[in-house]
RNA sequence: UGGGUCAUCGCCAAGCGGUAAGGCACAGGACUUUGACUCCUGCAUUCGUUGGUUCAAAUCCAACUGGCCCAGCCA
């Protein structure tokens, strides 16, 4: 896949050649830290695979790192999901999963350091006094009154937040940097708050917790990470990190380098909107497939090779951008259709009577799994006088350039016969009941021997095997202009889930495992949804639609 | 009238002073037992704007314009 192309070095690996050339570092190691507040989506995979990738590259290590440090909004459920989708997207972190819990201890030294430094305060006023000495983006804040407090009186107190002898929100430890900085980050920030909240990793044994500001830097300094990738809108936050790793004394400091976030067209990206589809039950949990968590994405049969083109292809800057969601779709058929058999199923059958054909008999054709990959190798199907075809497939009154199945007109059955239609039954309501047509003997296999050709070739199932599925049709969840509403309502797709109840498989598919993935002849890829399956029917969901430059109107 | 950051085709994105890569999308055409795939062809005289430096600028300088981020005891 590398083969032709011309890859060219992003902005991170220009800054990580210069690292190792000027002996910044000697090695590379990266991480990604997520908090487990909710579901990975595609975003987070760009960052999973953006640091691994690196990590890959340089010949480093890469680690999965919970970033645990606000009790009040974390759960094991999620860091279960976190993990298996790292891990079905391939970014192999070995024995290094870790949890920026586990250093809290080291972060209560570093703080403790601080303190004796003179650079850090525990500080008395309340959040809104907070904010108001903080100042705004135009004006400089004031000092804290608590600010000179003796570093004797400053260790003491936060040993006392420490034991939880202050109520929630009654103090803080602030670092002491600037408080006229034109960077608000640095205007005194709170590093620790006392918050008596059980811990999913460590229970009962703290009631303070440190900020994402003061943690982060620490839990990549102690792991040794050198490069600690994050997304722009830490950019502002980059001169404290490096102040706390620099005032903490640690060794070869990590560095930190930002990159734009990724955005897809229509489709929701953002936690908090996927939270609320979930919760109002707009889909049918964090894993819909309409979604683009990396569990809808799985769920649906993307593959995590399709995922790694796609960040390989969006590649990584600074500018803010949303990727063109055909471009995912590309991925897709471009990671499956080598790989996966070509299978036919009818979505809207129609039954097809060939009246010249033997009553009874029934012959196995064989026929290749994928026409380009001998590899896959082939399979026989079976074929007699009743199958089906897709309705689409057949037009009483076709429009012009319509070459499928119409009144005598020839067209070839995939792999079987030729065949022409003779007419049609339909009901008292004048619905077709059923298409009639005769086939050529001469032409068993698709060819003909006296060279005769046909301008379309359709696919089929056999009447009496066929097996009986449901499948699910997916389009984008949010319509082709809808963004966020002023009101921060969203222009959902009424059509973003079409169910067909009963569609016919070749019998082969009725035994195919779950997330297994086909190309359905001329309908598309589908994979088993791992999930559902009606009463043994399984549930095929539409992975990606196949490109088609025939619209009827 | 704060600070940070970005600006190259509809969407991504190379380029880093020597005269605009590539992919997706789109449009033609060839081929075809999937109107798929594959294969050809086309698709920025121009790089947010305006000036300047230079033999030469998307690349350097200046000013402007526009987008995004920051005032959580969230991450």
């Amino acid at each position: 896949m590398e083969n032709e192309r011309t890859v060219s070095r992003n902005f991170i690996e220009i800054a990580i050649d210069k690292d190792l050339e000027e002996g910044v570092y000697d090695h590379v190691m990266t991480r990604f830290p997520p908090e487990p507040n909710g579901y990975l989506h595609i975003g987070h995979a760009k960052s999973i695979l953006l640091n691994y990738g690196l990590a890959q590259q340089y010949g480093g290590k890469f680690n999965l790192r919970f970033d645990d440090t606000n009790p009040t909004k974390e759960k094991t459920e999620f860091v279960e999901s976190i993990v298996d989708d790292v891990r079905w997207l391939g970014a192999d972190f070995e024995d290094r999963l870790f949890f920026a819990s586990d250093y809290f201890d080291t972060m209560y030294e570093c703080a403790v350091k601080l303190i004796k430094k003179g650079l850090a305060f525990v500080c008395d006023l309340s959040a809104d006094e907070i904010r108001e000495y903080r100042g705004t983006l135009t004006e400089p804040g004031k000092e804290s009154p608590y600010r000179n407090r003796s570093n004797e009186e400053n260790l003491r107190l936060f040993e006392g937040m420490k034991n939880g002898e202050f109520e929630d929100g009654s103090r803080v430890l602030r670092a002491k940097i600037d408080m006229a900085s034109p960077n608000i980050n640095m205007r005194d920030p709170v590093i620790y708050r006392v918050a008596r909240i059980t811990h999913h990793n460590t229970g009962d044994k703290w009631c303070i917790y440190p900020m994402y500001d003061f943690a982060h830097p620490i839990e990549d300094a102690v792991e040794g990470i050198t490069h600690s990738i994050c997304t722009l809108e830490f950019e502002d936050h980059r001169p404290l990190y490096d102040w706390v790793v620099r005032e903490c004394e640690f060794e070869n400091p990590p560095r930190q380098i930002e990159f734009a976030k990724m955005y897809l067209t229509n489709v929701i990206t953002g936690k908090r909107y996927i939270k609320k589809l979930v919760e109002d039950g707009v889909v049918d949990g964090w894993d819909d497939p309409r979604l683009v968590t990396v569990a809808a994405l799985r769920r649906r049969g993307y593959t995590p090779e399709s995922i790694r083109l796609f960040m390989e292809l969006t590649g990584v800057s600074k500018a803010n951008s949303s990727v063109d969601y055909a471009l995912l779709e590309y991925c897709i058929r471009e990671d499956l259709k080598l790989k996966r058999s070509r299978m036919m199923a009818v979505l809207h059958p129609v039954k097809l009577i060939i009246d010249n054909y033997p009553d009874g008999q029934t012959e196995m054709l064989p026929i290749q799994n994928n026409t380009e990959n001998p590899e896959l190798g082939s399979r026989e199907i079976p074929f007699s006088k009743e199958l089906y075809i897709d309705a689409e497939d057949f037009m009483e009154e076709p429009p012009k350039k319509y070459f499928r199945m119409f009144p005598g007109n020839e067209v070839r059955l995939m792999n079987a016969y030729f065949v022409t239609c003779t007419g049609v039954d339909k009901d008292a309501d004048g619905n077709i009941t059923a298409i009639h047509a005769t086939y050529d003997p001469e032409t068993r296999g698709g060819d003909s021997p006296d060279g005769r050709k046909v301008k379309g070739t359709i696919h089929w199932v056999n009447a009496a095997t066929a097996g009986d599925c449901v499948v699910r049709l997916y389009e984008n969840i949010v319509n082709e202009d809808g963004r966020y509403n002023e009101d921060g309502s969203l222009n959902l797709n009424p059509n973003s889930l079409t169910v067909i109840e009963h569609a016919k498989v070749e019998p082969l598919l009725m035994e195919a495992k779950p997330y297994e993935s086909f190309q359905f002849v001329r309908s598309g890829y589908f994979s088993v949804d791992p999930k559902d399956s009606k009463e043994g029917a399984p549930v095929y969901n539409r992975v990606v639609s196949l490109k088609s430059s025939f619209k009827l109107n």
